[in-house]
DNA sequence: GATATATATCGTATTATTACGATATAACGA
DNA sequence: TCGTTATATCGTAATAATACGATATATATC
């Protein structure tokens, strides 16, 4: 299949980041809400808040919501696969 | 093995790029020395010679000097799997 | 409706990346 | 040594990403 540069550079760009690929790790087959991703990261509720906005925007995770909390989870099936090659 | 963030975010970084995604996957299997792929990619030979540098010192290619060309390969064993991934 | 909680968005200063012409360096052949 | 070819590095203007406080919005509870 022929790759799609900008598309693909986009999605790798969203994981170019330690908080995210952090935040991605942590996500793999369990989804987590807003604020227990920012206690477990230590970070701003905006910031972490800004980078979950991103990780959507390129299709990589996806939410659901719960009354008033956010659930994130993975929603491309190549992350899992990507982040286990990271590791070798 | 656990994942070092900004390692691997660094070489994510490396790859999220159109044009060093497309490098990447034109040296695949094979070396290429950076004459031809300024007339592949028809970008200027600073251009090429500035994105080779980034993919160099992440450790994405290595250099073989063949009298005044410069070949450059693939030298990191997850790229192939990687962009393997991507084309799904 | 008032309040508390959870999350998103805004504003913005700081820092990083990008593109590319100009210039430097190095190897080769005449 | 000169000229040519191949490549790297420099300088820099333009653009993008980052961090995070302030603020807005939405939901639940009382």
């Amino acid at each position: 299949m022929p790759i799609d540069y900008a598309k693909e550079s986009e999605l790798l760009k969203a994981l170019a980041h330690p908080v995210r690929l952090r935040m991605v790790e942590g996500l793999l087959g369990r989804e987590c809400n807003v604020n227990k991703m920012v206690k477990a990261l230590g970070l701003p509720q905006s910031t972490v808040s800004q980078h979950l906005g991103i990780l959507k925007s390129r299709g990589i995770v996806r939410i659901r919501k719960e009354g008033v909390k956010t659930c994130y989870r993975i929603n491309d099936d190549r992350i899992a696969a990507l982040i286990k090659l990271l590791g070798k």
